[in-house]
DNA sequence: CGTGGTAGATTGTTCCACAATTCGACGATA
DNA sequence: TATCGTCGAATTGTGGAACAATCTACCACG
């Protein structure tokens, strides 16, 4: 419910009500509410209970902020750890084989599927858990703004590029390219977000 | 209580002897535990409760790898917006008053908050999170291990060092000692571990 | 028009109950 | 004797009801 978008921003789930809709005892909302919490998803408000996230700029700001310093550092030890990632160069392949029309959300699982393939290469546990967390609250930013997203093609050549960036072997260079790759991502949420707010003020 | 090393690495806490002996329903248990799994203090097997964690050598690089890639970016961050850091100022001055015969304690407190001060100063609510959670398991290493520490002075030096590549703004160089400096740490607490093995072993 | 108080709603916590699952002991069988 | 399966106790996972603490909204009052 709440990555459908079914529930607003900042709505607040009240445990008897929510707890009743699914079926499950009022304590054990409280419990998947709290690894919610965990996740991003979810804020608690002592004595408030739970609402929902509302992301604002500052939010994507430190969102990504958060996800460049674990991907780069997952590119570096994937890099210096020489490993393959197939995993990656497949969600490549698949950006290659979409046509123009491919749907929105296609393309946001591939894309994750190929960040989160460089992230696995690491074998990081921590690191895992950690952008675990980020991943959800993106997929939260998505329910919440359906970005503006250029065409598929266009994201193929750029994660293709990322990926020989890796095969190319030169560090630097492929951090710079990480960074603008994911600053890019950022401002194209951002700007989302601001339209949502002029249309919603 | 598992900060303290009254429980053994690995123990199972039992739901209803904890919340008795805490004077807490056993629910309330239940729900301050996943707060704790989340810390990475406690892990949940199903349908077997929890256990306090156990850390091996690679528990160990994989949180100095988190670790890293979060101070790394932190230091970018706040050199990047030439932020000072008089909270990380302060913790090398404190090692500079500190005495031959400082306690082990105070040396890590003085350089956990050291550390902090560099995440602090980045505003970063996210990375600040996942960092807490880094340094929680960082205080169970040290209260399962209690590894070797260099002199206090030597850890000073080394502290105004990372202060002082800071100041000089040379990112590079500057990540370059964080990434010597964290990586001794990993060493220290690594063959500590190892030594406590070849004890029980 | 603002203020304070009161009543209702909601959360945080406790206690009790019980099904599901795990673990260990016991005994049967080869 | 060793292996395996079965049974029972212990423990977890979940449900339900209750109650104090806290918050919210409304209303009376100055």
């Amino acid at each position: 419910m709440i990555l459908d978008g079914s529930l607003e921003p900042g709505a607040r789930l009240r445990e008897t009500e929510f707890s009743q809709r699914l079926g499950i005892a009022r304590h054990t909302f409280r419990a998947a509410a709290q690894i919610l919490i965990n996740e991003g998803l979810l804020r608690r408000l002592p004595n408030r209970g739970v609402q929902l996230a509302v992301l604002d700029r500052d939010d994507i700001v430190d969102i990504f902020r958060l996800r460049e310093a674990l991907e780069i550092e997952a590119v570096r030890l994937g890099m210096s750890a020489g490993t393959e990632i197939p995993e990656a160069a497949a969600a490549v392949e698949r950006f290659n084989d979409l046509g123009e029309d491919a749907s929105w959300r296609t393309v946001v699982d591939i894309d994750m599927a190929f960040h989160r393939a460089i992230i696995d290469a690491t074998g990081s546990e921590r690191i895992n858990r950690a952008y675990a967390g980020v991943q959800s609250e993106i997929l939260l930013c998505m329910a919440q703004l359906r970005p503006h997203y250029d065409r598929p093609e266009d994201v193929a050549a750029e994660h293709r590029e990322l990926l020989e960036a890796i095969r190319s072997g030169d560090v630097d260079a492929t951090e710079k390219l990480f960074r603008k790759h994911l600053g890019d991502a950022a401002d194209n949420l951002t700007t989302a977000l601001e339209a949502r707010e002029e249309v919603t003020a």
